[in-house]
DNA sequence: CGGGAATATTCCAGTCAAGGAATATTATTG
DNA sequence: CAATAATATTCCTTGACTGGAATATTCCCG
C-alpha cells in the first residue's frame, strides 16, 4: 500500500474535502465555503489531494473545478482485501466465545486472555 | 470516517506493521528484528497503533505480544462503501470513451476534458 | 488596457511527529 | 537479591505540517 494516499487522507480537513467531492465536482471556492476554510488553506490542501492523485483539476476560465479520483480510493479497497479472512475468523471467535458463555456460565469479561 | 485510523496508517513504519501483524500475533522485538528498527521505535510506533484501536497487547511474561484489530480496518472498508458507486459510473465512462475511439478514429489523448 | 473575481503562492510562526540515545521498568532465573 | 532479557519512557533535536496574512497570478469583461 502506498502510503501517500493515506497519508493526504489523514488530514480532517482533506478527508472532508473527499467526502465532499463525493457527490459531485465542486470549485475551490465551493469547497472553501462548505467547509468554513480561507480560500488559501483550501487551495493548499487541495494541491496536496492533487499531488496525491486523489483529486483533478479542470479549468474553467476564471475558476478551478476539482474531481474525485476514484483509483487511489481503489487501491486501499484493494489493499483491505488481505485483511478480509481475518474478519470471518473474529466472527468465528465471537460465536466461539457465545458457546462458552452459554456452556460456562461466566460473566462476560471484556478483558479476556485472546488466543 | 475517523482521521486517528488513518493517521495511525499513514507513517510507513506502522503500515508495515499492520501488513506484518496481518499473519500474525508478534513480539516487540521480532517486529523491531523484521522491519529493522530499532527496539524503542518500535515500541512507540506499537503504542500509536494500540491507542488507535489497530493493535491490541497482551502481556506474556516478559514479553508483550501485539495482534492486529480488524474493527478499524473494518470502518475503513465501510466507509469506502460510500464511494463504490463512482468507480462502476468510471467503468461506464470508460466503455462510453472506447466506444468514442471507434467511431471518431482520434488519436487517444491523456489530457481529454472529464465531464 | 484597467478593474475585479477566483485561485495559487509565498512568508512566517507555532506546533507536532519521528529518530537517536540514554534510562527506567518489569519479569525471569539462579 | 543480583544479573539479565524484553520492553517502555524520557529528553533532545530536527524536519515537516498547518494556519494566517499578504501578495502574485490568471482570466474575464467593459
Amino acid at each position: 500500500m502506498n502510503t501517500t494516499t493515506l497519508n493526504a487522507l489523514a488530514e480532517p480537513r482533506r478527508l472532508q474535502m473527499i467526502e465532499l467531492l463525493r457527490d459531485g465536482p465542486l470549485t475551490v471556492g465551493e469547497i472553501a465555503d462548505r467547509l468554513g476554510l480561507r480560500q488559501p488553506q483550501a487551495s493548499k490542501h487541495l494541491k496536496i489531494l492533487s499531488e496525491s492523485g486523489l483529486v483533478e483539476v479542470r479549468a474553467e476560465a476564471n475558476r478551478r473545478i476539482y474531481r474525485l479520483r476514484p483509483e487511489p480510493l481503489m487501491e486501499i479497497d484493494n489493499w483491505l482485501e488481505s485483511f478480509r479472512g481475518m474478519w470471518e475468523e473474529r466472527f468465528d471467535r465471537l460465536s466461539d466465545y457465545l458457546k462458552h458463555l452459554k456452556k460456562s456460565g461466566d460473566s462476560p469479561n471484556s478483558k479476556e486472555e485472546f488466543e
